[in-house]
DNA sequence: CATTTGACGCCAA
DNA sequence: TTTGGCGCCAAAT
């Protein structure tokens, strides 16, 4: 079990199921610090691991947000999940 | 060790 | 309703 803030929030964006979004306050929240939305964001940027559905994290605003292979393709996938 | 950055979020005008 | 500015946290430099 991983202790450290970055840890939680990889666990907790693997357990997001296919086709579903969560905001990145709500991972944040379920990682332990509802107010490190911030923090989640720069940790997925920097995060590189393919197991990790970091695609399946979008703003609040409803907008997709970022993505560390580039927001096109981030859009493209969560449409393909969701249909 | 201190400062800046960044895939955000919410409030005010 | 839309735009701008401020605040937050963790990691990188």
């Amino acid at each position: 079990m991983a202790g450290t803030f970055t840890e939680h929030v990889y666990a907790v964006v693997k357990t997001i199921s296919k086709g579903k979004t969560m905001t990145y306050k709500q991972v944040a929240a379920a990682a332990g610090r509802p107010g490190a939305y911030r923090a989640v964001g720069n940790i997925l940027n920097k995060n590189f691991d393919s197991s990790i559905p970091c695609h399946r994290v979008v703003r609040s605003d409803g907008k997709p947000g970022g993505y560390n292979r580039g927001t096109a393709r981030k859009i493209e996938i969560l449409t393909q999940e969701r249909s």
